[in-house]
DNA sequence: AGCACGCCGACT
DNA sequence: GTCGGCGTGCTC
């Protein structure tokens, strides 16, 4: 007798294996496909996990029974599982809890598909027959509209309130509701059709065209780097592109930061596209979500923007891939499965043999030596479209001077003017959660690593144990904080920082005449409130204050000043990615300024006015900048010139993650990696838990996934894990 | 990760 | 006397 046939399981749970079930009652394994999702007993309770394959049950193993198979046909096949099953190798991941990333949260729940069917209104025979001799208005011009077949999905987009109208003409009895592609439906399949395409001719500059034709005349996978300042029009190129893609009859995926998703922004794609473009963000509840990742899996979306996790949906017909601003931290996922959308995009492009467009007036180091290896195509806009100028930028050194809530007067005079002149103000401070670092006020010095500093580079030692201590996070090294600053002796020794709401209250009480705006996560609800802030505002004159959300995105009309204070963080922190984050703020802050024909002013505060990063910055732009911080990343072997992973420890017992990492490394030893470690976290304590962390380097990936291969599985096996919370970060943006 | 089982402190 | 703290172990 032959073994009963079973399912091999993903489950979302953090274990590094599968597990096998004998199918539901009444159903054959064999009739339970690959990628659909199965209901199964757990332990204690019930999941959802995917079936990943079919098996043998072996010999005195005791199996119990699937609940219920879910879906029919696969959820996840082709292309996408097989790109997901490379994301598990290289992240070192349990297949089911990647899997379980990839779906949506209804589908990952368990919940069965949503209808994903279109429907639309049509005017029936009565409707054709009154239409003539209706009264002028919204009824009859909607009327009007449906003697063809319209989509309520258009309708909502191209007739808002279009649902008041239409009750006026149901009364009446003189429409239908139908299905996309159903007898009913007038003409030959116009739901499916959205708006004609925007009229308006596109000009596209030389340095536009030439990007465009690269793209066109890609054949399959083909990587680009579209890299153009503010302002040149990468949003054209992308829409052209995409144009291309729909017109052979293929999808177009396209990524966006968080904070780039904006209603406009839609709307112009919406606009140019002529047909509906389906938004994936985190406005969404989860059952739209469902049904946009259904519809991109049916091949009924055409077009997807999205952020982060967007990077998942299926893409049957894939003819493209986007990635807006591909710096952009927020396409890597913090916690649970630390994914990078921007990379993985670039991995599921290859397995589609699709070219992907990465566009970024700022271009994250690794893309940019990807570009000048060749690796990728380097597709450069250097002109600024219209009349834009670029605003004129100054390093305003504030050693020394009176400072009021951290803004020094030579600003509080600048914002002055630019409030009499009728202008609008931003100012920008600089906050990405850095370590402390101690400053002295007086000449700017600050502790440094004796141990890992060189003069290029030197690395700050951060502030713990309530300023009382300094430390190395590279290297372990402690010592007290000095009483006084050993370069001038004065006592103006400081940990940097000062609060927004600080820089509000010392900015409305100066400036009581025009609205202060303070925007951060605290005093702003969500993506609209920004919106209604800036809405309220108009051209007025006024004070914007914030932090990275006010870094681009929003368009302000009348923006002719921003005063960034707090850089001196980013430009001594402890973390080597530090240098390339605030240079790329910076710029992009900068580009805020002087959008209209006035061109703007950018005032840059700071303790370190000869620093190398900000004279190269103002003197060269980002690509000077560049040059020299690659050449400082190869000499000191840091990405992209090595490649690393972090391994990190918490736990309530600070014994635990050093027991634990101290494992690590032994398990890592001899493999030929550098291990720097186990270190205490730059912020070692946490809600009661303390942290620790590995640091893994090495000039060849393949040399680190050896080594995690081996690794990793024991560390899932071994009780020291148990003791702790524990996550292992490959390419890690922060080191800590 | 959940969830149960199991063995020690302050409460009705 | 029990309610509940979180250490340890297991999940086909």
């Amino acid at each position: 007798m032959t073994a009963p046939a079973t399912l091999r399981v993903a489950l979302p749970v953090p274990l590094p294996r599968l597990f096998d079930y004998l199918p539901p009652p009444g159903l054959d394994a064999a009739a339970v496909a690959v990628g659909a999702r199965l209901r199964v007993p757990f332990g204690q309770r019930e999941v959802c996990g995917l079936v990943v394959g079919h098996g043998q049950a072996e010999p005195g193993v005791e199996l119990r029974a699937a609940l219920a198979a879910l879906d029919g046909a696969p959820l996840l096949q082709g292309e996408l599982l097989t790109s997901l099953r490379w994301l598990v190798a290289y992240l070192h991941a349990p297949l089911g809890e990647v899997l379980a990333a990839a779906l949506p949260a209804a589908l990952r729940r368990g919940e069965p598909l949503p209808d994903i069917t279109r429907h639309g209104w049509v005017l029936n025979e009565a409707g054709r027959t009154a239409l003539p001799a209706m009264r002028a208005g919204k009824p009859k011009a909607l009327a009007g509209l449906l003697a063809e077949a319209r989509a309520e999905d258009w309708l909502d987009e191209s007739v808002p309130g279009w649902r008041a109208p239409l009750r006026t003409l149901r009364e009446r009895g003189l429409v239908e509701r139908v299905k996309a592609g159903s007898e009913a439906e007038t003409g030959s399949g116009s739901l499916l059709r959205g708006s004609e395409p925007d009229p308006v001719p596109f000009s596209a500059n030389t340095e536009q065209q030439l990007a465009i034709e690269a793209i066109r005349s890609a054949d399959g996978f083909a990587p680009f780097l579209l890299d153009g300042v503010t302002g040149s029009g990468k949003t054209e190129v992308y829409l052209q592109a995409i144009a291309e893609c729909l017109a052979r009859g293929r999808q177009a995926l396209v990524l966006v930061p968080e904070i780039g998703l904006t209603p406009q922004a839609l709307a112009r794609f919406r606009a140019r596209l002529g047909v509906p473009v389906h938004a994936l963000h985190s406005g969404l509840n989860d059952s739209e979500r469902a049904a946009t990742w259904l519809a991109a899996a049916s091949g009924q979306a055409r077009v997807i923007v999205g952020t982060r996790s967007a990077v998942f949906v299926p893409l049957p017909e894939a003819g493209l891939v986007v990635v807006d601003e591909e710096h952009d931290g927020s396409y890597k996922q913090f916690d649970g499965i630390r994914y990078h959308a921007r990379d993985f995009a670039i991995v599921r492009a290859r397995a589609l043999a699709v070219p992907v467009v990465l566009g970024s007036a700022t271009p994250s180091l690794e893309t940019l030596h990807n570009a000048r290896c060749g690796r990728y195509q380097y597709l450069r806009l250097r002109q600024r479209a219209g009349a834009a100028r670029p605003p004129q930028v100054r390093v305003l050194d504030v050693r020394k001077r009176p400072l009021h809530a951290g803004l020094s007067e030579e600003s509080l005079a600048a914002i002055r003017a630019a409030l009499d002149g009728g202008g609008q103000v931003l100012v920008f401070r600089n906050r990405r959660g850095y370590a402390p670092v101690l400053l002295c006020h007086d000449c700017g010095w600050s502790a440094h690593c004796p141990r890992c500093s060189t003069p290029e580079r030197p690395t700050a030692m951060t502030v713990h144990a309530h300023g009382k201590r300094l430390q190395c996070h590279h290297c372990g090294h402690r010592r007290p904080s000095p009483p006084a600053c050993p370069d001038c002796a004065s006592l103006a020794l400081q940990p940097q920082g000062n609060g927004t709401e600080r820089i509000e209250a010392e900015l409305q009480a100066r400036f009581d005449a025009v609205p202060v705006i303070r925007i951060d996560r605290g005093s702003t609800g969500q993506r609209d409130g920004l919106q209604k802030h800036l809405d309220a505002l108009g051209n007025r004159p006024g004070i914007l204050i914030g932090t990275q959300m006010l870094a681009k995105g929003h368009d302000l009309g009348n923006l002719v000043l921003v005063v960034v204070v707090g850089i001196d963080e980013g430009l001594f922190s402890a973390d080597f990615r530090s240098g390339e984050k605030l240079a790329q703020l910076l710029i992009q802050v900068a580009g805020r300024a002087g959008r209209a024909e006035r061109p703007g002013t950018v005032l840059l505060q700071t303790h370190h006015p000869e620093h190398p990063l900000l004279q190269t910055l103002v003197g060269g732009g980002y690509h000077a900048f560049a040059d020299g911080e690659l050449a400082l990343r190869e000499a000191a072997d840091f990405p992209p010139f090595a490649h690393l992973a972090l391994l990190r420890a918490e736990a309530k017992q600070a014994e635990h993650p050093l027991q634990f990492l101290q494992l690590a490394k032994t398990l890592l030893a001899g493999s030929g990696i550098d291990i720097h470690g186990p270190l205490p976290a730059p912020m070692p304590r946490r809600a009661g838990y303390v942290r620790s962390q590995l640091l893994l380097a090495a000039p060849a990936r393949a040399a680190l996934h050896a080594a995690l291969d081996v690794a990793v599985p024991a560390l899932y096996a071994a009780p020291e894990a148990r003791r702790v919370r524990w996550s292992l970060d490959v390419d890690p943006l922060d080191l800590y």
